[in-house]
DNA sequence: GTTAAAAGTGTTTTGCTTACACTCGATTAT
DNA sequence: ATAATCGAGTGTAAGCAAAACACTTTTAAC
């Protein structure tokens, strides 16, 4: 083996070009081959009422019209693919720094029937709080949450990216901590838990599931040493009609955003 | 929770456009919006001298003139991008019926200096052997196999397509096959063990590897219900100056390809 | 004060992961 | 022909993580 304890390469882009370069470029004419169309799909994902839902807008134009559609529009010629989706997600939703990841590229020709379109798609995890309006874009009418189980028809390709969101997102949540871009500042331990079980589609252990989380507890704060995941806030909430439940808080809320 | 027991959600494209649909397409008209170019990238990996290796073009043309570059080339306008993937791939390397896989999709204004291109990168599996003649395209000079451990300087944001292709296939090695990809029919257990670790980065205990393995052993093919992984093959191969070595054969051949 | 509803809390068993060292078989050199 | 070399091949014990499993506590409502 090359060598043994290298773990990536490292590589950035270089900044510099060369002197021929620059040579080339000026005269270099975009050429007039033609292009297919780029645009950004939004899957934006919330749990409310016990449920995973999917935020759709219901076309009110062609191709398609009357169905429903995950939110996406154009990436323009100055913007990074990032950007256009939280720019997407800001017109639908009004949320910005929310959890934003690049999910899979889709072009297979004719998944538009109007003309060769590729589609960046994209989710987003939002909690339910934070979305107060949901606005329509100019080809849509109605905006609406789904349950990602129960779903309506769907136009395009758009069944088969809610597929993968669904199966990206089941893996992510045995080795990160995305999860958490579900849920409020505050949080039971149970709310979590609900948050896992909505999403991977079966009941958990509730001992077994406290387990695996690590937490710092208030009293023994002595050993700062260690990482946790979890802190136990002093506060409590008042249960329906049963006892107080302690409230939780996730420790490191950095790389909420991406891009 | 709405349906504890639904996995997915098993939609695909609707087939059937509506009325409205029809009335529509005949008045479409593809807009004059500028649009990006799109191209794919095909990070194409093998092993051999117990390294992991990544096939890089020269490029004999600006930008970049001069630097190491991932093959790639436009997606045509009636061409998947897993086709333009493949035929990108068949053209530089003369294989087909390989693994492939999408890896991320790079778009970033200003990537490429000369106008924006969206590239769509994959990354190949290829067996050493399969691979006769290295054909460079039209702005590449020469075409080699480099370490991706050690490389040289690369063009556009490269460096970095690299980087994440490797994080991807070291963390699919713990969950899939992927590695058989990599390897003739017939292979040695220490072959195998050898992709592992040149992929990885570490060496690993062979009995430990070896014990994670499900073998279907020569003799005892009474229980034919298990499913395995590996077969033991009958044959042995002859050791340079030790003993004869067990072959093998990856049971499930399947799924080598998609697209 | 009895009931209802959800919170909170440990132990045991089982299986997986890790660490670790010698013998076997064939070839090569003396 | 004998010894040295090289990699193949093989098992066990300890530590750790995962899974199964049930009762008590707290508050509000009646």
């Amino acid at each position: 083996m090359a060598d043994a304890d290298l773990k990536t390469t490292g590589n950035t882009q270089p900044s510099q070009l060369q002197a021929a370069d620059y040579e080339y470029l000026a005269t270099y004419q975009p050429s007039n081959y033609e292009r297919p169309s780029v645009t950004v799909d939004i899957v934006i994902l919330t749990v409310s009422d016990q449920d995973l839902k999917v935020l759709l807008v219901k076309r009110n134009v062609p191709p398609y019209q009357g169905l429903w559609a995950v939110p996406g529009g154009f990436v323009g010629m100055q913007e990074s693919l990032d950007k256009a989706a939280r720019r997407e997600l800001l017109e639908e939703t009004g949320v910005a720094n929310v959890y934003l990841e690049q999910l899979y590229t889709f072009g297979e020709p004719g998944r538009d029937p109007r003309t060769r379109v590729i589609t960046v798609a994209y989710f987003a995890l939002v909690e339910a709080s934070q979305v107060k309006t949901l606005r329509a874009g100019s080809d849509a009418g109605e905006v609406a949450w789904w349950s990602i189980y129960k779903l309506p028809e769907l136009a395009f390709d758009h069944g088969q990216i809610l597929d993968y969101t669904l199966q990206r997102l089941r893996g992510k949540l045995g080795y990160s901590n995305i999860a958490f871009q579900l849920l409020p500042e505050k949080f039971t331990l149970t709310e979590l838990q609900r948050v896992y079980e909505v999403i991977l589609g079966e009941k958990l252990d509730k001992r077994n599931f406290r387990k695996g989380l690590s937490i710092r507890e208030l009293n023994r704060s002595s050993e700062s040493s260690k990482t946790y995941m979890l802190e136990e806030l002093p506060e409590t909430r008042p249960g329906g009609n049963y006892g107080p439940t302690k409230l939780f808080r996730f420790i490191d809320r950095v790389e909420r955003i991406i891009g």
